[in-house]
DNA sequence: ATTCGAATAT
DNA sequence: CATATTCGAA
């Protein structure tokens, strides 16, 4: 811990007065507990192993660039009075933007995870059949924006697991009618994530909603689904007064299936490992499957690996036809 | 002017 | 198959 930077240094560049909001802290790590931002996350070896380029170190003035970009963001449109109030997460984004082979098919994903720090993850057991506790797991971003500037492509981004939980978790909060690529995009709030990818990743998610309740109901009996719980239910839910007094009742029928939480998209994520370099590196994938239903959990999912990414190009496919 | 979203392209 | 890009509509 040697940066004693602190992280309201910040002189708002728009002149605004409010930078911080007081109730956006409460339960927060201090800065203290926080692994120091010149701690490389990922181990020489295992980088080199699997040809992630090192990450170049970040100063606390790149972290709070992202964070005012953020911060503006969020109030700049509001929102919709419908987001009310959110709370602003700032994810550490990797760097990257040296260099870059721009070969064919060079995907990017971006997992990453930050904090080897333990601390206590309280997890609202998902007890209630209702509408499930929206837990977050993490997940970090990468790409530079300031540094990509122009023709630069963007490497295809490959939503892993933690991408799309967030995605998954933010449209259930929004409710499908609220749902729209920009709002998502800045909720989930990963650096890196425009609003392109999200649209069509929707697309590709109202598909499977589509699919989902057309054919119903209970179709995949057969298959336990693990967290076969897409939390987006049939209807629509909304997310607006978050159990504040903020009782807007927008065209929704729908009262508020949500918990008194607002939930928030909690940042330091679990430390991930990977079981083993030459299990997932290589090209040692499989995709031995047939009993998976629908969840469009599934759909990325996959079993055990928890949210691993590095390298090329997704190693999963399967169908969701729910025929068998 | 912006951005959504279906269609289409890689 | 998964994502990206295009392009007319809201």
């Amino acid at each position: 811990m040697g940066e004693e930077v602190r992280i309201t240094d910040y002189d708002a560049a728009g002149g605004d007065d409010d930078d911080r909001v007081s109730e956006w802290e409460v339960g927060l790590p201090n800065i203290d507990d926080l692994m120091p931002l010149s701690q490389s996350l990922v181990p020489a070896e295992l980088a080199s192993a699997f040809s992630i380029t090192p990450e170049p170190h970040r100063s606390m003035i790149d972290v709070n660039r992202a964070s005012q970009n953020t911060l503006s963001n969020l109030r700049l449109h509001s929102v919709k009075q419908n987001l009310n109030k959110f709370n602003g997460f700032k994810s550490f984004g990797e760097d990257k933007g040296d260099e870059m082979v721009m070969e064919g098919e060079e995907t990017v994903d971006l997992t990453g995870d930050g904090c080897s720090d333990s601390r206590k993850l309280r997890r609202v057991d998902s007890g209630g059949g209702g509408g499930g506790a929206i837990g977050e797991e993490a997940d970090s971003a990468l790409r530079a924006d300031d540094s990509s500037t122009r023709t630069s492509k963007r490497p295809r981004l490959v939503w892993t697991p933690q991408l799309h939980k967030r995605f998954v978790d933010v449209v259930a909060h929004l409710g499908v009618k609220n749902a729209v690529p920009k709002t998502i995009m800045q909720l989930m709030n990963v650096e890196g994530l425009t609003r392109e990818n999200v649209a069509s990743h929707l697309q590709k998610y109202r598909l499977y909603l589509k699919r989902m309740q057309g054919l119903s109901n209970e179709g995949p009996s057969s298959s336990d689904h693990l967290f076969a719980s897409t939390p987006v239910p049939q209807s629509l839910q909304e997310s607006s007064g978050g159990g504040n007094g903020n009782s807007h009742a927008p065209p929704v029928p729908i009262p508020m299936p949500y918990p008194p939480q607002m939930v928030p998209m909690p940042y330091p994520p679990p430390p991930q490992m990977m079981p083993h370099p030459a299990a997932a590196g290589g090209s040692g994938y499989h995709h031995g499957f047939e009993s998976h239903s629908h969840p469009f959990n599934m759909m990325m999912q996959q079993r055990d690996w928890s949210g691993n990414k590095f390298a090329s190009v997704s190693p999963y496919q399967h169908r969701m036809t729910n025929d068998k």
